[in-house]
DNA sequence: CGACGTATTGACTCGGCTCAAAACCTGTGG
DNA sequence: CCACAGGTTTTGAGCCGAGTCAATACGTCG
């Protein structure tokens, strides 16, 4: 269902602020701004929603106002990895305009989200208009590549309890310190894809959390008692130290 | 021991052709070129030399004009992790110019070397001056991207036996059909490391590959009876299809 | 309450790691 | 040409972490 335009006033549009704070149009000019939110329609797509397949021509990229996506890639013999998991504030197949215009992943909507599509065409011509535009996916897509690099030393340096404690440390605010206690986003099967591992391996690494690193689960909900202590256990196999800036 | 600057005419000089052939400078002016070359001074690195460190800001990047660099990240207790290895026609620690303008690996010279080092203030004068060359950091970063991602699919993805076949796939043009003899590019140790697996490890895969996927192996020469037949083997455990472009 | 999806637990297998010993290279000097 | 030293690679035995398969427990929604 495509709604009418927004009659917000745009200086006030909260998408408007979220589109800004996303680095790619941090320095973006404001007629960019105005120009790409024009072109973007609303839409509410509930779990399972297919966004795009890898490897499809984009026509769409998508901006998540709330929710969460999966971006994935598929093996032949039926196998995912799954590249990250995303909600509000982030962009999807938004770098398919470096990628010949193809996505490099698949996407699916895990939880039902309030999403903007605009069209991939839009963002070209934006991006060949504002120089600006062009620095700001640069900034962007190294981000994602840092942020790539420590997923590969995770993926070879860390074991099971390492990574997901990782992932629990970088759910809490870069300032935490001592005692806190944070609710898992989503379903633990789909973190434990994110993090590259089995659900069982996931569940049993959490236990061994449990005794090795003081932290109490009870369902979604999960207790650090010491976030140094914490980050003690896992940041030892791991190359920047806490509170790792780059993978947030 | 810095030479004079080279003497020849720079319509013919070879790292002038080299230079431009990297996706970086492919589309930058001519007047850049010239600018960035002129600031380059060669630099004849022995084995085990220590170009940066990862985190330290960033003065200097080099292009590889024969040799071998490993890119690397180390963690707290010791390990490394070899991000990536890479020879003639490369860039080593250019992106610094997109990440605050620190390395995000340590680097060293795996093999004899003939570099050219360049300070990276000329490359971020010469990116503010020329659009297109931004345009080219992008594509190149952009492309290391896609790389990663199917880096980190392997990792999840794919056995040790596999991963060895998709590497050793990648040494071949891409062209490549039916039988062909090649010439492992160091050492194996490094290969493995590279590989994100240990040297044991990787012995035991190729001799794994010796009896399922039908090739030879004398010391560092390797000889694949039938690049299809091989390709099957390692393929199927991944999202793109033989002979996987992006990876190269 | 019952039913369905999600999560945990248990028993087992297997791949990759560890540690140690042997084999293989490569270069050096007698 | 051989002997030897140094490094690299291979092989072997044993261990441990993560995957598999199957059964059980938990939670939530009808």
């Amino acid at each position: 269902m495509v709604l009418a335009m927004p009659t917000l006033d745009l200086a006030t549009d909260p998408n408007k602020v979220l589109l800004e704070s996303h680095s790619m149009f941090a320095k973006a000019s404001a007629e960019t701004l105005d120009k790409i939110l024009a072109a973007g329609r609303p839409l509410l797509a509930e779990k399972n929603k297919l966004l795009f397949l890898q490897d499809d021509p984009a026509e769409y990229f998508y901006l998540v106002v709330s929710g969460w996506v999966k971006l994935f890639r598929e093996t032949l013999d039926g196998d995912e990895a799954v590249i990250d998991v995303v909600n509000t504030g982030h962009l999807v197949g938004a770098s398919a305009v470096v990628d010949d215009g193809q996505h490099s992943a698949s996407a699916t909507v895990v939880a039902t989200s309030n999403l903007i599509s605009f069209p991939v065409r839009v963002l070209e011509d934006a991006m060949t208009q504002d120089p600006a535009l062009a620095l700001g996916m640069l900034t962007s897509i190294a981000k994602q590549r840092r942020k790539q690099s420590r997923e590969i030393e995770g993926l070879t340096l860390q074991n099971a309890s390492q990574r997901i404690g990782c992932f629990l440390l970088r759910l809490l605010p870069a300032t935490a310190e001592g005692s806190h206690t944070l609710h898992l986003p989503y379903d633990k099967s789909l973190i434990a894809a994110r993090l590259g591992m089995k659900s069982e391996t996931f569940s049993r690494g959490l236990a061994r959390l449990r005794k090795d690193a003081d932290i109490g689960v009870k369902g979604a909900s999960v207790t650090i008692s010491d976030v140094y202590f914490l980050a003690n256990y896992v940041c030892s196999a791991c190359s920047n130290d806490f509170p790792c800036e780059d993978l947030r």
